[in-house]
DNA sequence: CGCCCTGTTGGGGA
DNA sequence: ATCCCCAACAGGGC
């Protein structure tokens, strides 16, 4: 379930159990998860590494390892971590047995969509850049760095958002949320998204995962934190998994229809155009 | 019970 | 540049 509030409440809950302590033993339990290494070459890499913090890029999980080392999760759409505390999850494919804690810390991931690559700090960097835009809550994104990609595309706004080196971190569902809040259709024409519009859209993305991230991230179906925790993200949904239902804001039927090949809701209401939306 | 559809992602090919 | 399909599994509707 991750997009990049819920990586990084992943982020979070990983801290206390991996900062700062030793990988004594790794198992690598799908032959696919590690590429492209083969799974033993994997295990004997990690084993005995210190892990000196934890990053994350996007939607990528950083471990940064001591002796230039930098192991990187991708979630994908069903990974999770599942802390010593936490019940044994049924789709595990991997273990790091830590210094110091009473079990593993478990990957877990049914539909094996994830990724875990490993490699040297500049290799890591160089493969991350070619794929990641500026993260949206730093100081590199605004109005005016979206609105001259956007001036440039002639595919929805949606594809556009989703596009990882535009932004990153986006994911369906605050890509829906952001243009619920910003007030614009997500299948308009990007290039024909105003200034003002991407103004608002880099404002609703900011506020969007930040208010995401306070409350724990959003755990979908029987997805959990770390500790085995619920996210609070989810019953604050404006947009995303409401389509047919009532608009928040107006009242209106929401509309749901697939863009950029991924199931889309909007008010057409409430987002009409690019323009200011009215506030009810 | 079976069949069909959907899905939080990203990569490759057309 | 853009779009479609795929990876592999779970869950819901019929």
């Amino acid at each position: 379930m991750p997009e990049l509030p819920e990586v990084e409440t992943v982020r979070r809950g990983l801290v206390p159990l991996l900062e700062g302590r030793v990988l004594e033993r790794v198992e690598v339990l799908d032959e696919r998860l590690v590429r492209p290494i083969a799974p033993r070459d994997a295990e004997q890499l990690l084993t005995g590494r210190r892990v000196l913090r934890l990053d994350r890029r996007g939607k990528y999980l950083l471990l940064v390892l001591d002796d230039d080392l930098v192991a990187v999760h991708h979630l994908r759409m069903t990974g999770s971590f599942a802390g010593p505390a936490a019940e044994e999850p049924r789709h595990v494919r991997l273990r790091y047995f830590v210094e110091g804690l009473a079990g593993p810390v478990r990957y877990n991931d049914p539909r094996r969509f994830g990724t875990l690559d490993i490699g040297s700090s500049a290799e890591i960097t160089a493969y991350l850049d070619s794929r990641l835009g500026p993260e949206p809550l730093g100081p590199d994104w605004n109005g005016d760095a979206l609105y001259e990609r956007l001036r440039r595309r002639s595919t929805s706004l949606k594809a556009v958002l989703l596009d990882q080196r535009v932004v990153a971190g986006l994911g369906n569902i605050y890509v829906d949320e952001a243009c619920f809040l910003a007030g614009v259709r997500p299948d308009l024409s990007a290039d024909r998204v105003s200034r003002v519009g991407a103004e608002r859209l880099v404002a609703a993305v900011r506020a969007r995962l930040q208010e995401a991230i306070d409350v724990g991230g959003s755990t979908l179906r029987d997805y959990r934190g770390v500790e085995g925790e619920v996210g609070g993200m989810q019953e604050r949904f404006v947009a995303y998994g409401r389509a047919g239902r009532p608009c928040l804001t107006c009242g209106n039927t929401m509309r749901g229809a697939r863009i950029a090949g991924r199931g889309t809701t909007w008010c057409a209401t409430c987002q009409p155009t690019n323009r200011a939306r009215k506030l009810g």
